[in-house]
DNA sequence: CTCCTGGACTTAAAGGTTTTCGGAAACGTA
DNA sequence: TACGTTTCCGAAAACCTTTAAGTCCAGGAG
């Protein structure tokens, strides 16, 4: 461990200066001598330098940090809009504070003023999922944004994917192959995911004038749900020649149950997944078309926006960001596979 | 936004007290009148008062926040080390200041820099891989410790997992089953992980008296290799009656050709895999006995040495932590599944 | 009555930096 | 020489909190 760390008055006592030409010579102002700046750089290198950013903080009222609330980071939706945070932020000279509060109402107003304690210059809330949440932001000095999960105050800046146009987008995908008996397998109607996925496959559906084969299937977020699905649906619908699933979880499992019952992918059964989460998309067979968020460009758009609410240019309502479709070999038109 | 936040001073002036007071109040110190102590605490409680933890930091030289600097957070194996070290922080009053170096030197330069001006109180490294790497430590004012990927020095604080010892444990679980001919499949060569787990395999069937089946499938950490290791070495060495993979992946991709080549699992072919990474682990047919490396437990361990450290306790090494074996179906003794 | 003790409170310094303002020197012009 | 202007530098305040040291007073002991 180093000594004791150097201070602004020990390179301004090296240079033989005052502190504040020290200061303004480090900063890159005007007022010095060419000349006395080079002396104090050297001497600020020599020792190895490095402003103390709580006393810098403390003057001007800026952080340059920002807390970034998750209610469950284990979950797989948090961590890319993390990582697009992170990556906005840290390209400039933000900081992030990282914080979890596991889902815990009480461990998150605890965080929250620890956050505000620290005095955070914005404050980005991650949900675990689309369901609107309680807003944090009520009497908060700082602004917020909400990613991936919506706050419930239309006041408030939230980002949420599009799931209702991605979930059209989808089907559209399934009609522009020719597809006409299409069915639909997915998660709990409590998530609102699942019920947006399901409108977006509806209007699709009404735009083409069909009618969607059989009823919407709705189970859990699993491989094995997906197979219990395939199961009932090829006896109760055995004429389907489409299925857009609700998450890759679900897809991966009807397309493994698919085949084991002889319909092959995507000759008789064209299949559409969600979340395009690599491990699963690309890794059955065969490989996955699937709707893939953008999560961590909307962590990044999530963070652009903070700086801009905390520069006071805030811009409040829900704003969807747009999904894109990645189209792989369950949706090949036939013959091409 | 509320219009400008609360200090001390605004509590004393409103309880009628000088600042000092207040803060004694505050801070449950003695040399305060009880009456006034109650004063104190309803100003603050009126001006929802929040002390600024700059200052208090400039005064005390602790911030109470830590740096956790990853080379790869979308590595799955990033996550769960950090969760568990923000786990370990926040259940005291420690922050967590989180910064993703994308594997790029220069920018993890940058990101210590400024963790080091932010003056935490002290650093979490985080390894993509179990490979040793370049040590930060030299010359930091700081303790660091280093999670996952050790430090190549060794008076560094180390905690990685007993790659070693896991397998060990693994294979002496398929010899306990009857299993004799036991082959390994694994991930790329420059992995230490995947050098570590096949000298683990080696200990163990030393210690029996065996010989490897075949030899060892070096190939990438991917369900499609171990697809194609399957086929290799189903013809190679059709005798084989377990396998031991480097990865989950590689153990779900080989349990799929293996069936669809005919062979049963776990009845004629027993299979372990690695990670634990339960999408693949719990949803593949059958379920995988797998080894967990515990990185939860790891990175909460990590984040208790740094508090040790930071009161001047530091254990210098390499610690290996100890890893768990989940059995599941993949090795069911023969007439259970 | 005086002195001492201890409790309750205040004053002031410290921590490291930025910034405003004033001062000093150098130079040019009348 | 007197004066204005420009250039460079330093003194000091400010940010907010903690804490060491000091003040004041009541009450008890001698």
């Amino acid at each position: 461990m180093a000594s004791k760390r150097a201070t602004i008055s020990d390179v301004a006592s090296l240079a033989g200066v005052s502190i504040a030409t020290a200061s303004k010579a480090l900063n890159g102002r005007q007022d010095v001598r060419a000349a006395t700046r080079e002396r104090v750089l050297a001497a600020a290198a020599e020792l190895s330098f490095q402003p103390n950013a709580l006393a810098r903080g403390l003057i001007s009222g800026q952080t340059r940090t920002v807390g970034l609330l998750t209610s469950d980071s284990v979950g797989r939706f948090g961590i890319p809009v993390l990582l697009g945070a992170e990556d906005a932020f840290g390209a400039g000279e933000m900081a992030v504070l990282l914080c979890d509060a596991r889902g815990d109402a009480i461990r998150e107003q605890h965080h929250l003023r620890a956050l505000l304690s620290r005095r955070v210059d914005g404050l980005i809330v991650v949900g675990e999922s689309t369901n609107p949440r309680p807003s944090v932001s009520k009497d908060l000095p700082i602004p917020v944004v909400y990613a991936y999960g919506p706050s419930e105050d239309p006041d408030d800046v939230s980002f949420v994917p599009d799931d209702v146009g991605a979930a059209t987008m989808a089907v559209n995908h399934l009609l522009a192959l020719g597809r006409r008996r299409i069915a639909h397998v997915t998660g709990p109607g409590h998530y609102k995911a699942a019920r947006d996925r399901e409108e977006g496959l509806r209007q699709a559906l009404a735009a083409a004038g069909l009618e969607q084969a059989g009823q919407t299937l709705s189970g859990v977020w699993s491989q094995r749900w997906g197979r219990h699905a395939a199961e009932i649906l090829l006896m109760a619908e055995p004429e389907i020649d489409a299925v857009f699933c609700g998450s890759d979880q679900i897809a991966a499992g009807f397309v493994e149950a698919a085949r084991e019952r002889g319909r092959r992918v995507p000759d008789d059964i064209a299949v559409v997944g969600y979340d395009n989460w690599e491990v699963l998309s690309t890794e059955t067979r065969p490989a996955l078309t699937t709707v893939d968020m953008n999560l961590e460009l909307l962590g990044r758009t999530a963070a652009q926006h903070l700086f801009a609410a905390i520069d006071g240019r805030a811009t409040p309502g829900v704003h969807k960001m747009p999904c894109q479709l990645v189209i792989r070999d369950s949706t090949s038109p036939p013959g091409i596979s």
